[in-house]
DNA sequence: GTCTATAGTCGGATAGAC
DNA sequence: GTCTATCCGACTATAGAC
């Protein structure tokens, strides 16, 4: 069951999900861990403190789980059914709704806004390596910062898990909709190349007549 | 100023913006609305109630500020436009803020789950009906799911409402790199009838091999 | 409708025994 | 490192005077 200290790591990560933000007290937490409330102050001197030391633990490990999944995609398209997958599976263990309440606890108290920033960075750092591998040379990667597509995907998820509970119908039909836009991104980049030079053609005018 | 139940419900959506789900207590938003706490219970009855007819109450009016304007769209790019405004100017009115903190909190207190939904449901609504009218016709409409890509855009608004409020860099790009998506998309429908079939004849490929 | 006062609970945090 | 005990502030909610 491990010692203390990760036992309140853990005990955070499972309040943070049951409980959410608000409901995450020393008392709380001490108690799902099963040790004793002053542990908390003894192992991490503040509230706070543990909570971000558990976001981090917590994103830590399971964006390892990925990192494999991630290195093995070589296309648009497999990165859709991964996503898809990790969705499910972050659904179940959680680390999604933790970093949602994370996010949502540091737009108000700056102390935890670093390490929830760098909770969200972890996956935001696979997601775009990915995208910077299997985008490069696609018209995609031409005319969209990649960057800047990880940065919106990984704070859209963000969003979907939290529409996700309080309506999962809406939420399974936005989760399809975006699957069929990625899906029409995709075949963009699959067309041939008198396509493809249309498309540039028109981007560009596009891109210089507005704004 | 109002009467003391409109001071309540205003006193809820600032408090909701500046503490967040966790200090909205009765007695914070009693403080900012200038009142005295116990017309919380006696006006409402409990926090919860109050904060779901603030949420409703500061939703509707938001809205409404935006209907003509969503009304007077007629092009993708135009919808493009309105969005970015609305993210700028509900980023200071703060509904977006209100919307995701009760998002977070409605993920463990189901009692506010309904409100919520319905809250979000007032701008999904809008978009919807935006979409739906400037995309018939369109490829994107062909073989996206309008109704759902509305409820992706407003899920995808409130996470990156969230990931602004912990690294407002990386939220720009995020933002950037949608309209340059979008734009993308958009520069799809104007394309002339030869382009625009041989896109149909890919995506239909492709959906047909793929899952 | 609005106020004061208060019951009863839960919260963060610390002191000090073991 | 872990425990008990405790301080003290904040919380929801209610009773009752005005």
């Amino acid at each position: 069951m491990g010692d203390t200290r990760t036992r309140l790591l853990e005990g955070a990560l499972q309040t943070l999900r049951t409980q959410g933000i608000a409901g995450a007290s020393a008392r709380a937490v001490a108690a799902a861990a099963g040790v004793n409330q002053a542990l908390v102050f003894y192992h991490f001197g503040t509230v706070d403190d543990l909570l971000t030391a558990a976001l981090r633990y917590g994103s830590e490990q399971r964006v390892t789980v990925y990192r494999e999944r991630f290195a093995a995609v070589t296309s648009l398209r497999e990165l859709l059914d991964l996503g898809r997958s990790l969705h499910a599976e972050e659904r179940e263990a959680g680390n999604l709704a933790v970093l949602a309440q994370m996010l949502a606890g540091s737009q108000m108290d700056g102390r935890l806004a670093p390490a929830t920033a760098a909770g969200l960075g972890m996956w935001v750092a696979e997601v775009e390596e990915v995208l910077q591998r299997v985008l490069t040379g696609t018209p995609l990667a031409e005319f969209v910062d990649v960057a800047g597509l990880a940065r919106a995907t990984a704070a859209a998820f963000v969003g979907l898990e939290l529409y996700e509970g309080v309506d999962e119908d809406g939420a399974k039909r936005a989760f399809d909709s975006l699957e069929q836009l990625a899906g029409l991104v995709a075949a963009l980049d699959d067309m041939g190349p008198l396509v493809r030079r249309t498309v540039r053609a028109r981007l560009r005018k596009a891109n210089s007549t507005e704004r």
